[in-house]
DNA sequence: TTGAAAGCGCTAACAG
DNA sequence: CTGTTAGCGCTTTCAA
């Protein structure tokens, strides 16, 4: 292997232009009490021999790391990566670095990878929380530290930080309310979790949207889904074999439409006359399945866009509060063809 | 804001047990030249007070970071979001963090990332080229600096480096070769760059099969689509429209499948009867699409992990010589109902 | 406007 | 087996 070249360091610097390390590390971060001419020397020098600082040293000395941590669940689910091109975005303009670790929905994974934090590695953290998390001892344990934690999308309402959510409720009860609008008497909620934010949201929406319209809730309308996927499916398929006429579905997660269309083909059930249906899903081809799918579509770039800046701000104003409440960006019903006209 | 916590160091667990810091230092990182019994003590004040290690300060002395940079031209697209998933799997593993950067397909920000890499945040890179980068300086300029960089999917053949790829030729010659067997007579071959490893090796495969089926190669059948989506699908449109019958199409990336369903839906093109489609798609929803598209799905994630892998046996063993060549994994023709059975 | 010196928290010779 | 010491490369008083 070929050996680790000797960097260049602010000494060497120092020593080629007859100055002090002081003098040139102020000229570098452009201190005013440094003269024009010395800075432009310095830079020149900089320039000539590719000089890169080592972050490092600085975060030793200074105890910032310019670097943000990212704690999402996965990443092959549209909305994560709409979130971190959002979060990127913001990254890249103000000089940040991004951090990224999954959980993969476990609170074991979650809990380590918090704990790494503690260590001062990242300056901030923008975690959207596992499914398994019900306990927010981790969490607590980094602001404890002072690391300032940023929640979006899968908040924790127990914790006091800011939350960047979409109305989960609302878009939920309004396209329930559709679903009702368009002749469903029977509503079947998927969902994947029982203690996940949005998932209680997005449920309770679906609720008021039969109460208000006079349809009764029925335990068995709601399908909590594992991560056996086969098992999963047979539960959909038996539900939906069950199922009389008229019946709708609301997927609380865009993963879970896709067994919807698989089921729906199995059983010859045909979309939307048979089975309506409407998932949350941010996904492109959403438009282009087999019928196109009736989706409700969050505002994931700007989910995660408002998140890195509003943590960035923390970050950089000392006086800067954050905001301890929810800050809601809502989301699109997007009426395409698995629903009635 | 909350005041900084003063965070623990080991001077002072060291201050607390009586001992000096180098041996706590030594017991932390389980040297063999100290006693079980010292281990203990310390470990169990390291439990108790929840010391976790400053991460900089060790990277400061050691010139390692225990971090990799990968550096992609986009999240939102499935086979970038496997891949992701592949290289966290064996950080996660190995202990190592994961700095992500998006190039968003330009070559000057793909400098500038790869610029601060050789300050060295990081231990190694493994890197997708924007579709812009046709030169190497950058690439150069790190490999200089002895930081290890894997290609992975988009690589440059100048480079001599590791490289994770698909069998993008061969697979991209089935393709052409199965839609020259269910009949088309002419096959558009749609791109969006000229210069990408990826598209030159896919066209190259598709040009071998024309040729192994006598078919006449023709410019005017390569679609090179811009960043300007409306102009593109124009194109696209204008394209098909001229098309006689027995038309196919094969598309060289995921992002291009959706706009051919789009402009065959608008000209009431019916897929397969009057147009054939294949495209590279690693996204789930292919199986779902009107009709199911065929694809040629590439092991993503499989390729993120043996990129990864490959880098960190690289970092952890002095001995271990990074293989200069390709490791070549190959992709899966899936045949579905966007084609003639 | 510049420089000397101390030190961020950790590791690694080296000595004991 | 444990301790002393000298930095890693940078920032930051403080003094000149």
């Amino acid at each position: 292997m070929k050996e680790k070249i000797n960097n260049l360091t602010i000494k060497m610097l120092a020593g080629q232009l007859g100055l002090s390390v002081s003098t040139v590390s102020k000229a570098i971060s452009d201190s005013h009490e440094i003269s024009a001419s010395t800075k432009q020397r310095v830079n020149d020098l900089v320039q000539k021999l590719n000089y890169v600082p080592n972050p490092y040293a600085s975060s030793l000395r200074t105890r910032n790391s310019k670097t943000i941590g990212v704690v999402i669940p996965e990443v092959a689910d549209s909305f994560f990566a709409q979130a971190i091109n959002g979060i990127e975005s913001v990254a890249q303009e103000k000089g940040y670095h991004v951090l990224i670790y999954l959980s993969h929905e476990n609170f074991e994974k979650e809990k380590k990878i918090l704990k790494d934090f503690e260590s001062g590695r990242v300056d901030g953290v923008l975690i959207s929380v596992a499914k398994e998390t019900t306990q927010h001892c981790h969490i607590d344990a980094l602001m404890d530290k002072a690391v300032p934690i940023i929640f979006f999308d899968r908040v924790m309402d127990e914790v006091t930080t800011a939350k960047i959510i979409t109305n989960d409720c609302e878009s939920a009860r309004l396209a329930t309310e559709y679903l009702i609008k368009k002749g469903c008497n029977r509503i079947l909620f998927l969902s994947f979790s029982h203690t996940l934010s949005i998932t209680c949201k997005r449920l309770a929406g679906y609720k008021k949207a039969l109460l208000d319209n006079h349809l009764k809730y029925a335990d068995n309308n709601i399908l909590t889904f594992s991560n056996d996927a086969k098992k999963d499916y047979l539960l959909l398929q038996k539900k939906l074999k069950s199922a009389s006429k008229d019946v709708g579905i609301l997927a609380s997660v865009e993963k879970l439409a896709l067994p919807i269309y698989q089921a729906c083909e199995d059983l010859q059930l045909s979309i939307p006359e048979d089975v309506q249906v409407i998932s949350f899903s941010n996904s492109d081809s959403a438009a282009f399945l087999h019928p196109p799918l009736t989706t409700i579509t969050q505002p994931a770039f700007e989910i995660g866009k408002t998140a890195a800046s509003l943590l960035v701000k923390t970050l950089e104003r000392k006086n800067f509060e954050l905001p301890m409440e929810e800050i809601v960006i809502p989301s699109d019903l997007i009426i395409r063809k698995s629903t009635l006209p």
